[in-house]
DNA sequence: GCTTCCATGTAAGAGGTTACATGATTGG
DNA sequence: CCAATCATGTAACCTCTTACATGGAAGC
């Protein structure tokens, strides 16, 4: 199984409806996991069927009630058999560099535009997870909070998912004006006759 | 659809067997998308009903025969559509973050082995892209390849995925060393009775 | 003789995505 | 009044993974 180990490993740091759980994959669990909505629902429903965590219903003035999931001690146990087990390989799907792969055969235009956005993305996320971090480590500097705080888990998949954000951010800055710089060499020269297919004068 | 644009933009560099694509994904392709053998045979056959490709069957002596492929105009016109749609958001998923995350409540060795394991990994697949960018940028160096060179597109997807695994590489050292010494500072002060679950003496 | 490499698949099942549904409350 | 936020799902479909199958040639 898949999501079922993010989701346990999420609520290890405390309860949370699956609402809640839908907007943190945003920011911190988005660092190891990716997942929709429903399948959250679906899977805490499972979860709970299965004993591995326990949901309690939460009153609200003004707002639909929730329900707050906590791991149990069998949730706790499967953990620790899970984590017993050997990881297997990661994996990154990213629809973008797909494109930029095949950049030399199409169109440059909606790369580099997607580039660009992509980059924006990335960094309001970089400014996201580096709140995150100051929360995460409260009034202490970070080789301290690593060293003798409680909870250096997500501190440290926080602190994985902000190397990888910066480093999206410069490539796709580095390859948008790569790109943009190329296609207006490619202009220069084509003169009316040159498309972005490669077909340049002479080849 | 998923894989299919994957496969399209690897054929773009010239004519594939599904074997070869198998084994490829392990190196450049797989900076972007990761696929396993079976689903690479599936969805070339696919591929070549829809006619986004076609194949020709190559005659070996000493091995079995195989079956080339290469991207059709029907083909190349897909990939310009494509390429013209919004990108998703690119995500993760990794087992090994989840249970870096989770670390605080089970035991801490073996997430630390599976950390070193990554690292050498790692270590592996950046002496492959290394060498990997020399090959495609033949004699020129980088700045130039870049800007005059044709096919920069599997050169900047290369240039990502070695950038990535190099920030994989790093974390993986710094966070297996971090948890090390943890786990040290607790068994020195836990004397017997505290185990990795954090049950240290006096909370 | 055993293993590895080349080369290609099938079938079943787990997992993930897309589209759609509901209903109350707060803010512009 | 319209949109967004909170809160939770169902159903159909697509995609991916796991397990298994085949068969010849080369290397130890």
């Amino acid at each position: 199984m898949a999501l079922r180990h993010a989701v346990l490993a999420a609520l290890l740091d405390g309860e949370y409806s699956g609402y809640q759980l839908a907007k943190g994959f945003d920011i911190g669990v988005a660092n190891f996991w990716h997942a929709l909505p429903q399948q959250l629902y679906a899977e805490l429903a499972k979860l709970e069927t299965e004993g591995l965590i326990t949901g309690r219903e939460v009153v609200q003035e003004g707002r639909p009630n929730k329900r707050l999931f906590r791991v149990t001690d069998e949730g706790l146990a499967e953990m620790e058999r899970f984590v017993a087990r050997a990881a297997k390989p990661s994996f990154i799907r990213d629809d973008l560099l797909v494109k930029v792969q095949a950049v030399d055969g199409v169109a440059a235009g909606p790369v580099i535009e997607q580039l660009t956005e992509r980059a924006d993305m990335a960094d309001a996320k970089i400014e996201l997870l580096e709140k995150l971090l100051v929360k995460l480590r409260g009034g202490a500097g970070e080789d301290e909070f690593l060293r003798t705080g409680e909870r250096v888990g997500p501190y440290l998949t926080c602190l994985r998912g902000l190397a990888f954000e910066r480093e999206s951010r410069d490539w796709c800055r580095r390859a948008a004006a790569l790109l943009s710089e190329r296609a207006a060499v490619e202009r220069g020269r084509g003169r009316g006759a040159a498309s972005a297919r490669g077909d340049r004068p002479l080849g």
